[in-house]
DNA sequence: TTGTATGCGTTATCAT
DNA sequence: ATGATAACGCATACAA
C-alpha cells in the first residue's frame, strides 16, 4: 500500500487512532474533524489494507466455497455456477468476498482444511454434501468452524437442499393427473442419494393414487442420452403398458425421445414424458419436456443466508432448509 | 487462531524467529532442530495464521475474478465456470486461491476497484474484457497491478482470447470443402465484437476460395433458437440457393434445423448446417451439429497463466494470446 | 546456527 | 473529543 492511515494521521495533524474513528464513523469524533479528514483521505486517494484490517480484527471477511471441478460435465457445471452466484450475492453486500477453491487440487498439496479452514483464510465454508469427509465436518465441528453443506448432511451440521422426494412425487404426479395409469421411471441406480430420494416420491405418488408398483416399470441405468435411448427402447419395445414415463434427467428424456421416434411411439399421443431438470436441453428437444426446474440460485441464496446468520451467531440451532423445485409443463404432457 | 507461533517458540524453548526459519525450511537451521520443531508443531497441531502472514509478506495470496452475473444465461454461465476452473488449475498449485467477485453488486457500494484492487484484497485480477472500463484499467496500469484481460483489449493490457476470425474461417473453410458454393451466414448483429471477428474470417474464407460475397446470404438477428427459426425461415423461402449456413451459436442452429424440417429441407442433403459453440445443444439436435468447440477451460488456463507470470515479473511487456477453437465434425455437413 | 528487535497497517483500550 | 499505546501473528534484517 502506497498511503497508510498514519499518512493521512500526518496530514491531518492528528493521531492515528483518531482516522481510525473516523473510518468507522465513531459518535465519538466531532463532526468537523470527520469532514476533514473524510476529505483528506479523498484527496490523497486512500484506501485502508485489507490485510491489515483483517489481522487487526482477526477475521478475512472471506466466504469459501468447495467445487469438484473434475467433473467436466457442462451441465453441472452451470448448476454450481448458479450457487456461486447465490452465495455471492447475499455475501456481497455484507462485504464479504468469496473464495473459490477445488478439491482436485488439494490432493497433493494441503487440503482444504489447512489452506481454508486452520489457517482461517475464509470465516466460513459451504461445501457440496459429497464432498465433506465425516472426519473434516468433524474437525469444523470441533473448530466450531461455521460450515453449510449443500446437499441433506446426517452429521450435525447445517444444510439447504432440493427436495427430491418432493420432486419425484410432482412429475409423478402430474402424469397421473393427465390421465396416465401406468407410469415408468427411468435412469439413475438404486443407493443413489438423488436416485433413492425421487424414486420414493414417485413411489408415493402411486400409492396416493391408489395405484399398484409395477417393477417392469422401473429401469435402471445411465441417466444421459445414450442410456435414454436404450432403457427406452427396452421399455417400449416389450409391449408394455406404459403411457408415461418419469426420467431422471433431461438428457435421458432426450434419449427416450429419440428411441421413441424410431419406434413409432407418439409423444404425447401415445406417451407422455417427464423429466428432472430444465435445463439444458428440455426446452428444445421435440417436443420440448415437461420438467422439474431446480433453481440452485436461490439454493446458493439460502446456504449463503443460513452461513452469515451462523456468522453472527456462534450459538444458532442446527438448521436445515428444503426448497421445492418447480413444474414446468410443456407439450411432453400434452 | 488458538496456537500461534510463540506457543510453539516456547514449547521448542526457541526463539519465534527460530520457527519461522524452520516453515520456511531455512537452510540456515539445523536439521535437528528443524525435525524437534516440526514434531512440535504436528503435536500441537499448528497452522499459520494467513492473516498475519499475508501481512507480513504485504501479500494476499489471491488472484480476483470479475464475473457478470446479471446475465442469467445458463449457457454462458457454464462457460464462466469452466474458465475459474482453468484459472483454479494454475494458481491452485502455487498456493493462491481465487476470489470470485459479481461486477453486478458494486453497483451501490464500494466498486471492485475499491474492494479488490486498491485495498490490495488480491494481488491481480482476470477480468472480462467487457466488464474493464478504460477509466479503471488506466487506473490499474497507473498502480502497476497485473491485470489480465479475458477477450481482445485495445489498453495496454494482457489479454487472452479465442480467436473468432479464424474461427469463422474454419467453419466456412468445411463448408466449401464439403462441396458448397453459397454458404450463408446467420445471427448477429455487425458491430458486435464476436460477429465482427466471425463475419471477417467467413468473408475471408470465401475470397480463399475465390468465391464471390453476396449480401443476401448474409441475415443479422438475435443468436437464439427464435431467431434461428425466423432467419432460416426467410432464408430457405426465397428459393435461395444457399446450400451451407453458419450460425453464430448453436441456438440459432437448432432453431434453423426446426424450420428446415418445417419447409421440408432436408440436413444435411439439401443443406449443411455449421454452428459456432458445441455446448449445450450441439451434439443433441437432429442431426447433431457440426460446431466450432471453445475450450474455456483453457482459456481460464492461459488467463491464469499469464497472471502469474505477470507477478513473478512485474516488468513483464504486454503480452496476448489467441487460442484456436476445434472443429467438431457431426452429421449436419454429412 | 539461533536470538533480538522491528515492521506490516490496522483496531481497540484506556487515558487525557 | 482526541491521543498514546498495545495488540494481531508472522517475517526479516541484523546481532550474537
Amino acid at each position: 500500500m502506497r498511503v497508510t492511515i498514519q499518512d493521512i494521521a500526518n496530514a491531518a495533524n492528528v493521531a492515528k487512532s483518531t482516522v481510525s474513528k473516523v473510518m468507522s464513523d465513531s459518535p465519538r469524533i466531532s463532526d468537523a474533524t470527520k469532514q476533514r479528514i473524510r476529505a483528506i483521505m479523498r484527496e490523497m486517494n486512500y484506501t485502508p489494507s485489507s490485510l491489515a484490517t483483517q489481522l487487526a480484527r482477526q477475521s478475512s471477511f472471506n466466504i469459501g466455497m468447495l467445487v469438484d471441478m473434475t467433473q467436466r460435465e457442462d451441465f453441472l457445471n452451470a448448476f454450481f455456477y448458479n450457487i456461486i452466484g447465490g452465495v455471492e450475492s447475499v455475501i456481497g453486500p455484507l462485504s464479504y468476498e468469496l473464495t473459490i477453491s477445488n478439491v482436485q487440487y488439494h490432493q497433493n498439496g494441503p487440503s482444504y482444511m489447512e489452506r481454508l479452514v486452520r489457517s482461517r483464510r475464509v470465516d466460513g465454508l459451504i461445501a457440496s454434501s459429497e464432498l465433506l469427509t465425516a472426519d473434516n465436518t468433524a474437525e469444523m465441528m470441533d473448530l466450531e468452524f461455521p460450515l453449510v453443506s449443500i446437499g441433506e448432511n446426517g452429521s450435525n451440521v447445517h444444510w439447504v437442499d432440493y427436495d427430491n422426494r418432493r420432486g419425484g412425487y410432482m412429475l409423478t404426479e402430474h402424469l397421473l393427473l393427465r390421465g396416465c395409469s401406468s407410469v415408468a421411471f427411468i435412469g439413475g441406480h438404486v443407493g443413489g442419494s438423488l436416485y433413492d430420494k425421487r424414486f420414493r416420491g414417485y413411489r408415493d405418488a402411486l400409492s396416493a393414487a391408489g395405484i399398484g408398483f409395477n417393477p417392469d416399470w422401473v429401469l435402471e441405468g445411465t441417466a444421459d442420452e445414450h442410456g435414454g435411448y436404450d432403457m427406452a427402447v427396452t421399455l417400449l419395445s416389450e409391449g408394455s403398458r406404459t403411457d408415461g414415463v418419469v426420467c431422471m434427467s433431461n438428457y435421458a428424456a432426450a434419449g427416450l425421445l429419440r428411441a421413441a421416434d424410431k419406434l413409432g411411439v407418439r409423444v404425447p399421443q401415445d406417451l407422455l414424458v417427464t423429466a428432472f431438470d430444465d435445463y439444458p436441453l428440455s426446452a428444445f428437444t421435440s417436443p420440448p419436456l415437461t420438467c422439474l426446474h431446480i433453481d440452485t440460485f436461490e439454493l446458493g441464496i439460502e446456504a449463503g443466508r443460513l452461513l452469515m446468520q451462523r456468522l453472527s451467531d456462534p450459538a444458532l440451532p442446527r438448521q436445515s432448509r428444503l426448497l421445492e423445485p418447480k413444474l414446468i409443463v410443456r407439450e411432453s404432457t400434452g
